[in-house]
This record gives structure tokens, sequence and C-alpha cells, in this order.
DNA sequence: GCGCCGACTGAAATCGATTGCAGTGAAGGG
DNA sequence: CCCTTCACTGCAATCGATTTCAGTCGGCGC
């Protein structure tokens, strides 16, 4: 291995020089540097990234802890986060939680014995309990709020969306929406139900109990809840997904029952992907800038570790894609 | 920070003691070893992964590059592993190359300093060279072979599926047989195609260069060579994709031409995929092991960081799943 | 009772990079 | 011509965990 040693040997002065010549270009004499420089290149000097970290208790590393990537949406937020921090020299150490405290836990654990300079979480339901094994590293909340006082949250706007894709739905004439929305003790769940609510007092409609069903964000779930929602005796003439893989589920329910989209059922889904456009019909959506909140989460963060002030909460917009799987209930009731 | 010296404090022994007693339990007496352990219990110790990462240059850190996280394959394959990798205690360091060698050059580069103990690589077309960074690190490439001598391959056998698959077009009666597949310089590709070869040869059909087209990994890739091959005078009957990405596009082609599937023309896929299965008609596809690819790769590279003697190559098994997507010839000539 | 063995423990070196402090030499001012 | 100053460089300590080597101490055999 090549290391700072080799490489000041071969430019004919001790470590100490070789570093400062490296990044603190100030400190040296120019022909020094010179010879530093060039002693690095040819070596192929690349820093002990562990010694490094170790000393300055820096490691330029940034720690991720997504609730799973296999969910396009986490895989996006990962990407974005991935590009901001390698734009600016961080690495990211990426963890899975899989939705459970457990996991998030060990994650958190194995995380902190490597220093990282900052953190990027999607909360799970026990969040607030588990970030104390990282106490005093700058964190930042991602889509979701674990509840902990002061934390810096990154989210978008799920009341508004939720609440304009369910007065879309109101403005097509329909009366009966049920909603299949994501476990309570998530803020991204309470938000988009919130959404639905206010959505449906502002039209002066009333909200019935029985027309929202939970469910654990799975693909799995989704169905189920689609099926029982759509086998009440008055079936709803619209639906709102409170999720993406709860979103295929119940339209998977919906082929089942042999309905048809949008004439026996208008659904809207939220957060925009591949498949909610390649399928047929094209799925009407409230879409999230997925992206982007991934790499203003990373930007966010570093700012953080930089000391900058920064406001405690973001908030993106939201945005209904009009697709084809809505339509007026009259189309329906003909 | 609770290091090793304070729990060593705390149950009043030297650093080295302690050290010996949270992992070495044999060399130190029992009642000694119940102190240190309750100490660190206690102040929540966590080994600080830098410190000892640097002087036993074995940081139980592996790194992994993957091509496109946003990828479904690509993250069901890293999925598998992480999953892998975490069982037996090591972290990932996950890396994406957009396909670039550029990019894989860096994020080599970086993780030579975080000193893997080693490293699993889904190749691009300048693997061979890059690798020379990281020389001396055990390394798996997954899913594509670089061509490097001796490399450690863990692939599907693409060349039984694609012939899998192209002989069930041919049993159902299609002569003119379409394909849309990956750039010659990735073996995924080169494997895809040669299957495709072998299918016609064995049915004693004429390969035609003016059915098979190129393109790069990607949808639009896809759209475009599905576009040009379906406008032809004597349009193809079938059409085997070579892989996901680019057969979404062409399934948004057929629909674009307004042909149906499979009336108008069989489509088969490679690589199963939740929208494979969900759109309708549901795809027929080459599906392969994806997480399992993941997790023997991962197991692999464990057991030559290891030691252990292992195959240069392991090939995992490729299965054609019949759907909807393809049909009889009969049905488009009536 | 003496000596030896073995079980444990601790001091100190080590991994590689960074940095406070001190030292060197040259330049410049008086 | 001497002293100060400043630019530059090197020594050595440091980060935290591991590991070699050298003890220490009790017990056991003869």
């Amino acid at each position: 291995m090549i290391g700072l040693y080799e490489v000041a040997q071969a430019a004919g002065v001790s470590p100490a020089t070789a570093s400062r010549a490296l990044h603190r270009p100030e400190l040296v004499a120019l022909r020094t540097r010179e010879r530093v420089e060039q002693a690095a290149q040819e070596l192929g000097y690349r820093p002990n990234v562990l010694a490094r970290g170790l000393r300055t208790r820096g490691s330029r590393t940034i720690g991720l802890i997504v609730t799973d990537i296999l969910n396009p949406f986490h895989a996006t937020l990962a990407k974005g986060v991935q590009d901001a921090a390698e734009a600016q020299g961080y690495t990211v150490l990426m963890f899975n939680s899989d939705e459970q405290p457990e996991k998030e836990r060990r994650a958190l654990e194995t995380l902190h014995g490597h220093l990282p300079q900052g953190l990027i979480v999607v909360p799970t339901a026990n969040t607030r309990e588990n970030l104390a094994i990282v106490a005093g590293v700058p964190t930042v909340e991602l889509d979701r709020a674990s509840g902990t006082e002061h934390a810096h949250t990154i989210m978008v706007d799920n009341v508004s969306g939720s609440h304009e894709a369910v007065t879309h739905l109101i403005g097509l004439g329909h009366r009966h929406i049920g909603m299949i929305v994501g476990q309570q003790d998530i803020t991204t769940a309470q938000e988009r139900l919130q959404g639905y609510r206010e959505a449906l007092e502002s039209a002066g409609l009333p909200y019935q109990d029985a027309l929202v069903l939970p469910g654990n964000h799975r693909e799995a779930d989704g169905r189920l809840a689609a099926l029982r929602l759509l086998s009440r005796r008055e079936r709803p003439t619209a639906l709102f997904v409170g999720n993406n893989e709860m979103t295929v589920g119940a339209v998977l329910a919906v082929r089942e029952l042999g309905l048809e989209i949008p004439g026996d059922l208008s659904v809207v889904g939220f957060d925009d992907s591949r498949w909610a456009q390649t399928m047929s019909p094209a799925l009407t959506v409230v879409s999230q800038p997925t992206y982007d909140l991934g790499q203003i989460a990373c930007q966010h963060l570093l700012g953080l570790i930089a000391g900058q002030p920064l406001p405690e909460s973001v908030r993106l917009p939201t945005r209904v894609i009009y697709r084809q799987s809505t339509a007026p209930i009259a189309a329906v009731r003909a």
C-alpha cells in the first residue's frame, strides 16, 4: 500500500510536509509542493480514509437509512442523496431498515462505529428512541418525521397533495371515495389522511370511517384492503391509495373483481412511478419530487455539518398528475 | 465518545485486557471478562471501526458497485448482497457507476481509501483496467464478466434462458422473431444474443441480421429499436427483448403503433419484474434469481476473503415464465 | 521447600494521517 | 554586522483498538 510515508520519501520530505503539501498548500513552499504532488501522482497515492478519519474525527462519510431499497421511491431518494454527497466528496454508508425498528437500531449501531459526520434517516416507528445511539451527530429526517424535538425534516406537502387529489375526485362527481392509507404511526400516512378529510370537509361531504382502511404499506395490504372496500354493499366509486406499493395491490384487486378503471371505479395513487405511467389505463397520481427530496436532504445535512443556520423543516410541493384512471361519475351511472 | 479506554477504566483493567475480553474471550479469566462485558454494556461501548480497521487492516467492510440502483434488478442485487453481508457482520459501501467507466473509476478510488476487504462489482466496459486500482483486494464480478483473467464471476445462464425463450416462440409457430439486445461490449448481451442464434439454428431457421437491433440498455433505446423493427415492411410476429428496461420501452412502442399483444405480436422480456407481472397482458419473461445472485455473490466473496478454495465461475439457472404476452402465430394469421 | 509451568494481565508498539510546537535558515532592518 | 522576523520544515504526539512481549502470581510436582 502506498502511504503518505512513501510519498514523502519519494519527494525527499517528511510525512508532515507531504501531508501539508496535499491539503494545506499555502503552508508549503511552491517547489516542495510540486515535488510532493508529483510523487503522489506517480505513486498513485490515495489517502487512507481510516487513518485520516481516526485522527480528524471527520470521515467525510454520511449515513443513510431507508426503509426499503426495493421500493423505487426509496431507491430514488437514495440516488438523490448519493449524487449530492458524491458531488461534495462525501461517501454514503447506506442501510435498509425494512421498516423494522430493530433493524434500524442495528444499522445505527453499526453506523455509529464508523463515526459518520452526518445522518439521513427515513424514520420508522421507533426512530425517536433509536436516534439516541448517534446523539450529537447532525441528523436529517427524510420523508417522514420521527417526532424528535427540533429535528431537521425534509418532507413533501402530503396534506395538499392529498387534498388536491380528493378534491379532483369530488369535482368529477364522486361522493363515495374510499381511501387506503398507511399505519397511522407514520407521519406521511397521517398527513395524507388529513388531506383526505379536509378535502371532504371543504366540499361539505361527511367523513365515513368505514371508507378508510389501513394497510401496512405493502402491496399485499393494498390488495386486501381494496378487496374489502370494494366488496361493500355500497361500493365506493373512487379510490385514493396512500402510497405506491399499496396502489399496485389495489389495482390488482380491482382487476380480480372484474371492475373497469375508470369505468367502474376511479383510482388515484400517491407517488408516481414508471408502473403508474405504463399501466393501462395510466394512473392519476399525486407525484412527489423524489430525487430532489434526496438531494436536498443531503445538501441540507452538509449545510448542518458546516454549521450553517438552516430552517428545521423543509416542505417540497406535491403535484397531481392527471391521467386516465379517473373519470366523471356520470360515466359510471350511465 | 465511549472508547475502550473508558470501558477498561470502569472494569478496572487495562485497555489491552478489555480488548481481549471482548473478542478473544478464551484469553481472559472468566470473572474479568464478565466485568468488562458488563462495563461495555453499561457504557454502551461501540468499537471505533476506523481505529480497528487501521490496526487490523480489516475493516469488515466490502464494496459494491452496481450500474444503476434505480433499476429494480440492481436494487434487488444490492439487497441480496447487503442482507448476506449483514448476516456476517460486514458493512457494505455501495456505489453507482451509472454504466460510466469514469464514475466506476472514481468509485473504486474512493473505495480503495476505505480499505475494503472485498469487492463486488457489476462491470462496465472498462472494468478490467479500472480494477487495477484495487489490485490485491478479493473481487467478485456480478451478473457480467469484465474479461479479467481468473476473475471470480457470478452470473446467470443467459444462453439457456435466451435459447428457451426463443425456442418457445418458434414452437408457437413464429418464424420472424425480432430481438432487441444490449451493446455487445457486455457479456450478458453477448450471451443472450448467442442463445437467440443457437435457438434459431437448432430449429433450422436462418439468422437475419436485420431482425436484431442493439440498444443501450435503457427504456428509450428499447422504444426506438422497437419502433424501427416493427415498422419494417415484413413485420416480425414476435419480439424478444434482452433486458428489463428496454422491454418497457418496447412495450410502449408497441402500444404507440396500435398493435395488440399477443394478437399482433408476441413479446418476451428478459428479467422478471413487478411491472412485467402486472402489465396487461402479463409478460412472458426469462426470469433470473436476482436476489439469490446478490446473496451468493456476497457469500462467495466472504469465502474468498476467508481463503476458501472456490470455483472461479458460478452460473445460476434462468427460467422462462409463461404468461399472456405470447401466443401461437395462428392467432395472427387468422 | 524450591523451581517450574501455565494462566492472566499490562506496558508499549503499531496502523497512517494530521498538527502543535519547535527549530532552521535566510532575509531584512537597524 | 548582529538581531529579529518570517517562511518553511521536521519531530513527536495523537486518534482508538489490537497484539506482541514480558512480566506476575499462584499452584503443583518433586
